[in-house]
DNA sequence: GTATATACAATCATGCATGTATGTAAAATC
DNA sequence: GATTTTACATACATGCATGATTGTATATAC
């Protein structure tokens, strides 16, 4: 067969890590087979291991491509500097996360395969330490935003950044894991929002005692008035 | 070979699961044999295939024998009659839980094994399911508890006991998954409680505005004066 | 324009996991 | 105590996924 343009050895390696994403997703990652991978991409599997080692390395790549990206835009939000109130760049930081999964069939199909689609022992053992990287990058994050909320007084009296920023993190990773695993609900486009900012508001300083206090509190409620 | 009694037919049954459960958790549940957990277990897989159709059916089994008996004592608690306030049910279910996971070694096992080790195609898509099922529990039976909690004047004014009810079990399924994903973390037996208690305490009602006030509200610290 | 490296396709060798079928000795059943 | 069933061990047949090897026509470097 006639040897292909540098141009075109690219674009079939996207092709497979293409195929590879829809591949893992269907079928789990240790099921598939880099000869399904290849058929899927129009090659055959002397193109994969050509582009790829194996398939460790060939998920690996993929899982790269998608996730980097979602992450620098995660971290940039969260610590916006001229935010009026902090506690709106943890709101919009994970407003913006779930925006991704619902908006883009890719990205979701690959938190899928991620999060159940494969088995995390021998090489994908290292998959997990990336996974909690990000994790740990936003505890450091959103304990800065709660201290600077509290300083400026928008945070409820009371309260501790760290343990907040722990709860928020739990909170945001329970909330991934139950629209990955039950993508059946169609209502999520809506809800998500509604409890990031229902979870954001009960951390929100109320006026102490007067009227205001009760509006305030009922941000907790999911609204519908409000545009996003 | 000879024959063995019902008894001993039992007990090889058990050390077969047994066997299974170390073998997934150390290999994946895909790339286990059965030969593996086979010899792991002292027998051939001929007496594994005598007791279970194929590995689908094992690890099936593995699972139901493990994790039944823990959601009958969650559901149990959640929903206690006597109580001085219905959040506390929640809180104290939610403690057990990760007790449960905390003390035994067994119980962590299987739960790695059903998040981290297991790909959800085929077969064992109706894990997912099933998974979901004491989830969804969770959220019936907390939002029953909130809803009680408000009517005795023990909530926090303003919240919805439903949005309150999906909130606490993203924030559940998220300290599940940290715990499981950094087991390294040997931390967790004392800052989990903690988390759990702040997590109520932050929908615990205040009174209005006397100094009671600050006081309930640094429940949402972590304490370490009060025994569990 | 020649030489060389590239981008694959095609073929081969190997091993391993599965499922099934058969053998068997002792326990249950009567 | 004879028969049947049980609880496995052993052996067999099959298929499939992997990785390596080889072949080859063409870009590309010089």
């Amino acid at each position: 067969m006639a040897r292909k343009t540098k141009a075109e050895a690219e674009l079939t390696r996207q092709r497979i890590l293409e195929a590879a994403l829809r591949a893992f997703h269907a079928r789990g990652v240790s099921r598939t087979t880099l000869e399904e991978v290849a058929k899927a991409a129009g090659v055959t599997r002397g193109a994969v291991y050509w582009h790829f080692a194996n398939k460790t390395e060939l998920f690996f790549a993929m899982r790269e491509q998608i996730s980097l990206p979602l992450l620098d835009k995660g971290h940039s939000l969260i610590l916006a500097e001229n935010l009026a109130d902090p506690l709106d760049g943890i709101e919009q930081s994970i407003l913006a996360l779930f925006q991704a999964i619902l908006e883009s069939e890719r990205v979701r199909q690959m938190f899928e395969i991620i999060f159940l689609r494969c088995e995390y022992v021998d090489d994908f053992a290292g998959v997990l330490e990336e996974l909690n990287k990000p994790g740990l990058q936003f505890l450091v994050d959103a304990e800065l935003a709660y201290r600077r909320a509290q300083a400026k007084g928008t945070l409820r009296d009371g309260l501790d950044p760290r343990a907040l920023a722990m709860d928020t993190l739990a909170f945001v990773r329970g909330l991934f894991h139950q629209l990955l695993a039950s993508p059946e609900e169609r209502d999520w486009a809506r809800r998500i929002p509604a409890m990031v900012r229902a979870h954001v508001a009960l951390r929100r300083a109320q006026s102490p005692c007067g009227p205001a206090a009760a509006e305030s509190a009922s941000a907790a409620m999911p609204r519908r008035t409000r545009r996003q």
